[in-house]
Order: C-alpha cells, then sequence, then structure tokens
DNA sequence: GGACTGCCATCTGTCAACAGTTGGCGCGGC
DNA sequence: GCCGCGCCAACTGTTGACAGATGGCAGTCC
C-alpha cells in the first residue's frame, strides 16, 4: 500500500542537534528562502543581518553562504558581498535539455529492467497524480510529481543522478518567480507520465528514453510559452557572438557601503 | 590560427589577491590536492594542519571544505571531521553515463548548427592530439583532450553543461588512484572524436549524439577493463536489494581523538 | 551649476580564543 | 588475563573582535 518514500520521515528535534552541524541547518534555511521566494534572485545577502534572524554567528551563515556559492544558487563577490543568482532565460532552457538528458537516461535504463516494486511505485505515483488532479489540488500533485521524478531517477539512475535532477530543478526556480507548474497543465503532464511507464513496462529503452525526454521537453515548452523573453523558434544556433553568459554579474549598485538613509 | 582558450590565461598576481577570496584559494588548493592525489580518497582533512600548511587561519579553510562538501568532493561528520570522498565503482559508472548523455546532448546539439569557427577549434583540437598521439606525449593529449571536451560542451550545451561536465569529471578521480587516460588507448579514443565531428559536420543530430555517447562509453568500457570489481556483463538490473549507496561511510576509527602516539 | 575630492559608516575578510565532543589509553576490578 | 570505567588530549563547532575595503554623501573648487 505505501510507496517507498524518498523524503526522510521526520527526525527528531535532539537528532537534528546531534547529526547536523549549524552550518548545515542555515544553508538549508537559507536556501529555503531561496527556493520559496522569500530572498529573490540578484537580492544581496547581508551577512550579519541573516546571521542575526537566525540567532547564530557570522562564521556558519559564511560557510552556509560557501556552500551555496558551489552549489550554484549564489554568486560572490570579493568585498562586496553575495547575491542570489540570477538565471537568464538561456541558462534556464539549457538546464531543462540537461534535466531532458538524464531523466530520459534513467527512464531507458529503467527500460532495460525494472523491479515489479520499483513499478508498483511509480504506478501509485501517478495515481496520486490523477487524484490530485482530478479534485484540482495543485500542491498535492506538485508534492507526488516531485516525488515521481526523484523515484524515476533513483531507480533508473542512482543517487547521483537524483541529486544532480534535483540540484538542476533547484536552479530552474532561480529564474524570475514564476509557479513552474500550472494546474491546466496537469492533465497533459501527468498523460506523459503514463507514456513513460508504459514505455517502460514494454522493454523498450528506446521509446522510454524518447518518452523521458519528451516529458521535460514538455516542461520546456510550457515554460517558454509563458515566458516572453525566450523565442521558441530561434533555439541557440551557432553564432553565438553577443552572448556573454556570465554566472551572475552583481547588480550595478548593491546598497551596501555609504551611511545608512536616515530621513534627516 | 590560435583556438580559443577556455583556460585563463594567466592572471597577476595583484589580481588574485583582488578578485579572489581566500577562501576559494584555499578551496582551489585543497581540490588540486585531491585532484593530484596527494589527499587519497578517504583521507581525513585535518583542518588546523591544513591551516599551518597553508599558512592561513582556520576559517577560510572551513570555509573552502564546506563548499568542497556541497560539491560533492568531500563528506563531513559532525564532530568527526571531513574525509575525502571515495566513489564507489557502481557510483562511477553511474558518473559515466551521466557524462555520456550530456555530451551527446551537447553533440547533438552542435550537430544541429555549428559556427564554422566552433569546428575549426574542434577539429585544430583534434589535430593537436593526433601530433600528440604520434610524438607519444600522454600529457599533451590528456591537455588537448580535456580541451576538446570543454570546448564541445561548451558550444554544445553551454556554460552550465561544461561546468557539470567537468565536476563530473572530478568526481571519477576520486575512484581509487588511476590514470584515466591509458596511452594505448589515445589512437582509438582520438578516432572516436574523429567520428563525433564527421556527423556532427553532416548535420546529422542522431548520429553525432550516438557518437558523442559512444565516446564516452568507450571510456566506460576502458574503465571497466582495468578494474576487476566492475563486471561489464552485469549492469545495475532491477533487484537493487542490496545496495546501501551511500555517499560515503566514514571509516571505522579516524584517528582522531586520544593522545598523539608517543613513542614512550 | 557641475564635477571632483575627502570623509565615514557599513560591511566583508580574517584571525584568535572559548566551549563541547569524541575516541583512545591507562587504570582498576573481577 | 579480560573487561569495564574514567581520564585526557586533540579536534571540531561556534563566537567575538579587529583590520581592510567599498561606495554613497557632503563639502568644496572651478
Amino acid at each position: 500500500m505505501e510507496e517507498m518514500s524518498l523524503t526522510a520521515p521526520e527526525p527528531t528535534a535532539l537528532e537534528i542537534v546531534r547529526t547536523r552541524s549549524l552550518s548545515s541547518l542555515v544553508a538549508q534555511e537559507i536556501e529555503r528562502m531561496i527556493l520559496s521566494g522569500a530572498l529573490p534572485a540578484g537580492e544581496r545577502l547581508n551577512e550579519q543581518q541573516l546571521a542575526a534572524q537566525l540567532r547564530v554567528s557570522r562564521g556558519p551563515v559564511r560557510e552556509a553562504v560557501r556552500g551555496l556559492e558551489r552549489s550554484g544558487l549564489v554568486v560572490a563577490v570579493r568585498n562586496q558581498g553575495s547575491y542570489v543568482r540570477t538565471v537568464s532565460a538561456q541558462e534556464a532552457l539549457e538546464i531543462y535539455d540537461l534535466r531532458a538528458a538524464i531523466t530520459g537516461l534513467a527512464c531507458a535504463r529503467l527500460a532495460e529492467g525494472a523491479a515489479p516494486a520499483q513499478m508498483a511505485t511509480l504506478r501509485a505515483l501517478v495515481k496520486r497524480m490523477d487524484t490530485a488532479r482530478r479534485a484540482d489540488d495543485p500542491p498535492s500533485y506538485y508534492a507526488a510529481n516531485l516525488e515521481f521524478h526523484a523515484a524515476l531517477l533513483s531507480f533508473g539512475g542512482g543517487p547521483r543522478s537524483q541529486r544532480l535532477y534535483e540540484d538542476l530543478g533547484n536552479e530552474l526556480h532561480l529564474f524570475r518567480r514564476r509557479a513552474l507548474v500550472q494546474p491546466e497543465n496537469m492533465r497533459e503532464s501527468n498523460a506523459e507520465h503514463a507514456t513513460i511507464l508504459k514505455a517502460i513496462a514494454a522493454g523498450d529503452a528506446a521509446a522510454a528514453r524518447a518518452a523521458g525526454e519528451a516529458h521535460i521537453a514538455g516542461g520546456k515548452r510550457r515554460f517558454q510559452a509563458t515566458d516572453a523573453t525566450t523565442k521558441p523558434g530561434t533555439g541557440r544556433k551557432g553564432e553565438n557572438d553577443d552572448d556573454q553568459h556570465d554566472p551572475s554579474p552583481p547588480p550595478a549598485a548593491g546598497r551596501r557601503g555609504g551611511r545608512p538613509r536616515r530621513a534627516g
């Protein structure tokens, strides 16, 4: 009845303090703030403000920010501070392609030999999404969708693939503030899920791969449809002359030095 | 005549101090130590020893280690220390598959429309490798090979793809101490490079993708051939019951506490 | 009136010190 | 001789404090 849970059950408060260092908790919290939009893309991260807000010293905050910098959520400029990374439309499209490639890989591997229990888990998740769709419950659909893809990558690819997929998904959140799953797309999305499972069950690796890639490509297409800056027709062709894809040039003036604006 | 250089030319010493923080330099140095084998996989990272060795305080070292932890080169255990990550054979194979997928993606994109300058750069690199091979100069071949793949990913995929490819390559170095490019494989490897370029030049996206994937798969095969623990026949099928792929369980006893062993 | 220069508050980068935990070693008991 | 307990040193986690840099604001010169 119950599916394998890809998410940790519920750690005890004491367990948390015993196992996780303060730095990792701070990193987790800052990451949550970024992904939830509390810290919008391009925003400057004030170390001591964050430290005061989280009731810790600046040390753990700095360590956390360094970690987030490595993972690509934050860019740092010496003596100037760290900024929430901004993802350009072009980068977002590239990330979609990467996710499509590794998803297709996982689907192909799964088609070559999936365990019955794994298939059952995936099918149960599709059913859960279908239920959520009928009930017009986007949050539930969103959660189940995350679990589905995590399971797909975990079963077909492995732990590294799963983590990579999630990291890329996090980066995608940095492109503006955008709801990545619109309610009206639930039906189409879940139909693609079913197509994937069908190909896997048939043992057709090529079809499974194509279906997995098409699913992410569909997400990319739906993403493009809602964004005016990405013209679907002209994918980046050869002559990329004027594109200087920097990770994220810090904003011109980051409001740092100077005395605080007082209404005097 | 000269190719686009994918590596930074040569930063001035003053420029380094101005732009890079001490933490990033320490991170770079520790990463170099890990990849060069000076810090073997599984080794414990002693913070104050590293700090003393690099003539800095523990703060930057800790920040650097946190960054390396996020990038997957290091695993940390609370109150116990950080260890250089050990990559299992299974994880190594998974990483090869991921690299194959994103390389194939880049090749396909390149086949859909590569700029002449880009093709010229790639062809020049293949020629350089061929020269190095004839001269029996593995280091030169190795360097050119790195540049070739960096260019391939940069041109066909984008900056994110390129960084991802390199990060995955770095992780691969953590599997034992192994020379990833054997001299006797240079001919075969470069022939595959030529096949990739041929498919790209023909504008055949499917063929280019297949060639790119086959090239990395060839690397995987050559890797498996030199490692007894990876049985080529039985790729991980469905029933993965007993595999608890932890990122890297810390060694049983890490030689930390206790008084120093004195010969008294 | 416009542009330049000096000043200064804020923030980051780095360091040194304090507290808590871990794990081995030696001692004592059985 | 073997097992368990307590001690202790080393190390990590965290904090507070100090130095350097940055960028806006005000005053001043032309």
